[in-house]
Formats: structure tokens, sequence, C-alpha cells
DNA sequence: ACGCTGTTTCGATGTTTATCGATACAGCCT
DNA sequence: AGGCTGTATCGATAAACATCGAAACAGCGT
């Protein structure tokens, strides 16, 4: 199956893009946008998925190595994987036997400058 | 006596609760408590009320400001808000004849940090 | 006290989600 | 080719969720 034809939302690459939702009201469809990305991160094994991955050597990791550390069947792993996926969080690729998963670090800013708070002072420095 | 000044915490990088989920394999009871504030913003409803609660002047809103711009029910608009209460992301209180809501902005600090990817895109040479 | 408005709770309903076992697909061996 | 291992999809099931109208609750007026 070809892995290319998957939606994948959320790709875009402008990290600094979203100004934090608590400055001005978020748009309908943007807001229709980050919840799938959100909803992708409201399990507790694709979180820890998701962290498992970027943790490993080098960024990424196979299935083989994520099915371990969990009480759920292959599977579910794969599914959760393919959420992930689907969310644009990760990005997959098969090399040989093994498929590898690793994150993408875009989605996770564009998300995290999203709900940085009001800020007492202007953060100096963020990371780009 | 009134909660006006909301205490802000380590806004700015590295708070000092929750260093990134990318540098090491997140618990599983912090994975479960996370997901469900996640859980909490899944909703393109939610977000918008978030959204829209942090951007009214003083930073709070009550209950009647926030029905006019959704095509959902009254009740349903209390349900969601009830969700947000319940994942910590929001505090309320009533006054008088209205329901005031207000964003808690540590818990967003919280979940902004945790997301904080490490380098987006390296620069040549980086370690890899 | 009474009615009026704002908000929450309750019950019901249709949809989505997590999970599993079974099965299919993909690449490596011998 | 045939068998073996790793990964994804399928079909089914039970639990969780969003949504609504109706009803209950809470203050404020008169």
């Amino acid at each position: 199956m070809s892995k290319s034809e998957l939606p994948v939302i959320g790709q875009d690459d402008q990290v600094a893009c979203c100004s934090p939702m608590v400055r001005e009201p978020l748009g309908e469809e943007d807001a229709v946008d980050l919840a799938k990305m959100f909803k992708a991160l409201s399990d507790p094994i694709r979180l820890r998925l998701l962290s498992l991955i970027a943790s490993y050597e080098g960024g990424e990791a196979c299935v083989c190595d994520l099915t371990g550390p969990f009480d759920v069947s292959q599977p579910t792993i794969s599914h959760h994987l393919k959420v992930l996926r689907e969310a644009g969080l990760v990005g997959s690729e098969r090399r040989g036997t093994w498929v590898y998963y690793w994150v993408l670090p875009a989605a996770l800013a564009r998300l995290s400058s999203l709900l940085q708070a009001p800020a007492v002072a202007e953060p100096a420095g963020a990371v780009r």
C-alpha cells in the first residue's frame, strides 16, 4: 500500500504561524484543524508512543521497538500510529522489513506556540 | 478576595515541572493525566471557547457571552465548559446572576512546554 | 412570594473510538 | 517457490462522547 496517499493535516512548516490562542479568538476552520491534532494526543498510549519515538536514538523507532512497552496488541499499536500519522504528528517509512516512525517537530511546535499562555514577559528567544 | 490576579508561573521556556516529552519517555501516569487535558482540547468548540474566554477583556467571560458565537444549544456549551473545567484548563465562579469562566495559564503553559520540540531544522552538521 | 432570566443537570439518541482476533500484505531468507 | 517475521487492515463489540429538549436550580427584580 502506498503510504503517500494518506490524508495528512497540519503539515505546514510555518512553525511560527500561530500566535497564542489566548490573544485572539480562534477561527472556526483553524479550530477544526487543530482539534484533530489534539485528538491524536488525547490518548495515553499515543502520547507515550510519540514520546518514545522522539526519545529513541536518531529520533526514530521501528514498530518492533514500540509494541513491547505496552499492554495492548500489535494491531492496536498500529492503529494508534496511524492516528498519529494522519494527524500530521509523525512521519513513517518502510525500510526493508521494518517500518520506522519519527516525530514531525514542526507540528509539535505549532501546538506548543498556540498554547503559550498570556505571557508575563515576552519570551525572548523562542526556539526556531 | 476576588481571584482577579491569577498566579502565573513560568510562562516562557522551561517550566520547572515538565520537560519536553521528546527528551525522555513519558511515564504511564503522566500520560494518563496529560491525555485528559488534550482530550479536553480535542473538540473545535472547546478550543474556540477557550480562545474566546482568554481573548475577552479581563481574561474572563460569562456564559452568556459564550453561547452566541456557536451553533449548538446552550446546554451543550455548558457541557463543554464543564469538560474544560474538569480538565483543569479553566476556572469558574458564579457572580450574582452570571457565571464567569477564565483560563488557567499554568495549565496551558504546562502543555506548551511539554510539546516543545527540539530544534526544528537542524543546522548543517548537527548531531543526528 | 412570584415570575423572569441565566445556568446546570438529566435522559435519551446517534456517532465515534479503543480494542481484539483473524487475516492480508510485504520483504527477507533458504 | 515456500516458509518466516514484521506490519497493516478488516470486522465485530463495548465503552465513551456530542448533542438535544426537558426539567431543575440560582439570583434578581417587582
